[in-house]
DNA sequence: AGAAATTTGTCCGTATGTATC
DNA sequence: AGATACATACGGACAAATTTC
């Protein structure tokens, strides 16, 4: 099997599966999600894919992983005041600038700006994309 | 070589050496950190490992990683720029979800989304422009 | 108590896709 | 267009924690 990731990639498909599985309480709170490797067989793909689509989930905040144990689901703290706040990952690429970006930043359009990128994230839910426009660096 | 983890994984022995040379300078600013396929000859560690090791420092927020660029230490934070917009002048419209939007959001490209974008400046010199994204305001 | 089975954790080598230079 | 660099994915191997028998 090649590696074609043309939209998103497996991991990603896979964790948004398991948390439609998780908040639709197939997977009720507290269970035990399937082990690897039968998640391995399910999606048919290798455990190092299975094992990042979970992380996707742990870092969202919606399971828990034990050693040895497993991986189970969390109890919702929906409702409450503890929201949980971003995890700041960025990720940064040169794009030229837009006509709107070209007047504010007084260049013309076409040049070369740094784009960071975050994803906010309440609970496993995207909230935001946050895109910040800077002129790049000059000295170092 | 087996696979020895007695004391901390490899991927953490990792880590925290490129963050020393993170916070001590060895690595300035802005520059760039050695590409994986150096690291992995410096630490005779697997790709998987060095890339997991910097997983460690992005999330941490210390490096910012571009695809085909590298990635790069100490990236500007965005809160520290948000907390500083004293005055911003923000403005909404609809745009529509190019590539990279649609697949975080996992909607089709073209969907329309409501782009917040804010100039800030700090002493009268724009400094950067920020654009969030979300999903429009549905029925509940 | 002890051994075996199960399950997650770490690491390697390789191959291929995608973005950038 | 070619070279470089990061991203994804596979398969295999062994380590460590837990559970089960």
């Amino acid at each position: 099997m090649p590696t074609p990731h043309y939209g998103q990639p497996r991991y990603r498909v896979i964790a948004d599966q398991l948390r439609e599985r998780i908040e639709s309480g197939v997977i009720p709170p507290g269970a035990l999600l399937p082990a690897e490797s039968v998640l391995t067989v399910e999606f048919r793909a290798s455990r190092g894919t299975i094992r990042r689509a979970i992380a996707v989930l742990r870092e969202a905040g919606l399971v828990a992983t034990s050693h040895g144990r497993g991986t189970h689901a969390n109890p919702r703290h929906h409702g409450s005041v503890l929201n949980k706040s971003a995890d700041p990952e960025t990720r940064e690429r040169h794009v030229t600038a837009d006509p709107q970006l070209a007047a504010i930043f007084t260049v013309d359009v076409g040049t070369a700006l740094l784009e960071s990128e975050s994803v906010i994230q309440i609970d496993g839910t995207i909230e935001a994309v946050v895109r910040i426009y800077r002129l790049p660096r000059s000295i170092s």
